[in-house]
RNA sequence: GGAGAAGUGGCAGAGUGGUCGAUCGCGGCGGUCUUGAAAACCGUUGACCUCACGGUCCGGGGGUUCGAAUCCCUCCUUCUCCGCCA
């Protein structure tokens, strides 16, 4: 949710840039700032009101005090009036609340002035590519038709216990994943990443403090009898944890890390882009969670690339980042990398991580701040990453790394799974 | 699932209808003293809306009243005991 400061200060700047992400805010911008002004001027008179209530019940208690009751009972009539005008000025106050807030959360975050102008894909910047592109053997094959080969990911299974996009990982298949994991997770808690456990699933506040509530609910897998929805990320539980927190600058930064299973419904996702590993409801993934002082969270954001650069590296995989355009980018997001590695059966990049500041459109929802020593309560910046999502990492690994005798795997993630190929 | 108790400021904990936004303590911050520190002493110390005046907030919501942290209803949460259970 963007400040409102930030609206009423510039309001044509707002809309100019929000232009990049393609959001016609022409109308909506100067909506809100009428909303607004509305509402301080019925809160003046609320305020007045209500002030003349206090003043006179403290006037009645008086006058019974000294025991002139029928003064008293005069007052209570005028007070009486007085409520009744009170209550409906705060009816109206709560409504353009309501309508204040409802439009307010229709604006998306503001992008940064890095980020490219665009609407598809094809708009987004590549910003760096490493690794080299491997010449597969004769008879390579798509990862699913590997992993129905060695017996490691059963897709049908899947749709047998659950529906499609539900794959049973068996024998070394489950392993690799653990292993994977474990591997992610380390390098995470390394680099200063305090490890989490979450719950996986989340309440409906939760889901507002990060921004998929109220618009993407379809997305989400929904608990109906409890009203819980099931995470789409580790982000959502992880970041919430400090919803309503106000932090000292010295416990700045935090930074987390978890590995969860995900939930997503994709719905409206079909075609070939679903084979196999490429899209699915449930996969595992290990976030990174950042929560920064504003001044410097662009230099973190380029150290949360570059971890995730390093994990891509020492398992050898080719890949690229790209910078997304306005168009691609999502809503909550100031500045998104999306790193990309090439599965080489398929000849296709595949998206294995977004990492993104969101400065303080989430920590506005959720009202995260910190305090310098004494000052006022101050919005912090929060960012997050994937590092990373296991199932196209996977589809990578076993397309790129295929040989007649069998797949083999990059030294790094040997020693967790405790075998060097698969076969 | 059954029975009971409780939810107040960073923590701890008073307050049960009338200057209570809230006593006192701890913690935090500032100061005095000290070579420095500790101790001691003094002061200060919640959030939100508002340019300001002023207003709102004592788990959430609703109600009673001229007036509610205090009374009533309802929901949520926590704790204790019993039952069940990974």
């Amino acid at each position: 949710m963007l400040q409102l400061s930030v609206l009423r200060e510039n309001p044509n700047e707002v809309i100019e840039r929000l232009a990049v992400k393609n959001f016609d805010a022409a109308e909506l911008v100067p909506l809100i700032l009428k909303l607004d002004e509305d509402r301080r001027a019925v809160q003046n008179e609320h305020d007045s009101l209500l002030n003349q209530q206090n003043t006179l019940a403290k006037e009645v208690g008086d006058l019974y005090k000294k025991g002139m009751k029928a003064e008293a009972d005069d007052l209570k009539n005028k007070s009486a009036a007085l409520k009744l005008s009170s209550q409906t000025l705060n009816d109206k106050l709560s409504q353009i609340e309501e309508s204040l807030h409802q439009e307010l959360v229709k604006l998306p975050n503001l992008p940064s002035p890095k980020v490219p102008r665009g609407k598809t894909p094809e708009d987004n910047e590549v910003v760096h590519q490493e690794g080299n592109i491997p010449a597969l053997y004769d008879g390579a094959q798509a990862h699913w038709e590997l992993t129905s080969k060695y017996d490691i990911i059963d897709f049908e299974l899947g749709v047998k216990l659950t529906g499609a996009g539900f794959p049973v990982y068996k024998g070394k298949g489950a392993r690799l994943q653990r292993a994977l994991i474990n591997y992610f997770l380390d390098k995470a808690t390394e680099a200063g990443y305090k490890e989490i456990q979450p719950p996986i699933l989340v309440n409906r506040d939760s889901g507002y403090g990060t921004g998929q509530l109220p618009d993407k609910d379809s997305q989400m897998y929904h608990v109906g009898l409890d009203d819980y929805y099931l995470i789409p990320t580790a982000e959502v539980p992880v970041t919430n944890i400090l919803r309503d927190v106000i932090l000292k600058t010295e416990e700045l930064p935090v930074k987390m890390c978890a590995y969860t299973p995900c939930f997503r419904r994709e719905a409206g996702s079909y075609g070939k882009d679903v084979r196999g590993l490429n899209r699915l409801h449930q996969f595992d993934k290990v976030e990174i969670v950042q929560v920064h002082h504003p001044d410097n969270s662009y230099e973190v954001l380029d150290e949360m690339v570059a971890h995730v650069s390093a994990l891509l590296r020492a398992l050898q995989l080719p890949f690229r980042i790209l910078r997304l355009c306005g168009g691609d980018m999502s809503f909550g997001s100031a500045l998104t990398y999306d790193f990309e590695v090439y599965s080489a059966a398929q000849k296709k990049w595949l998206e294995v991580s977004s990492v993104s500041n969101f400065e303080t459109f989430q920590s506005n929802r959720m009202k995260l701040r910190f305090r310098q020593g004494t000052d006022k309560p101050q919005l912090a910046h929060t960012l997050n990453g994937s590092a990373l999502a296991l199932p196209r990492i996977v589809a990578a690994l076993l397309e790129n790394n295929q040989t007649a005798e069998g797949v083999i795997l990059p030294d790094v993630i040997r020693s967790y799974t405790g075998f060097d190929s698969i076969s």
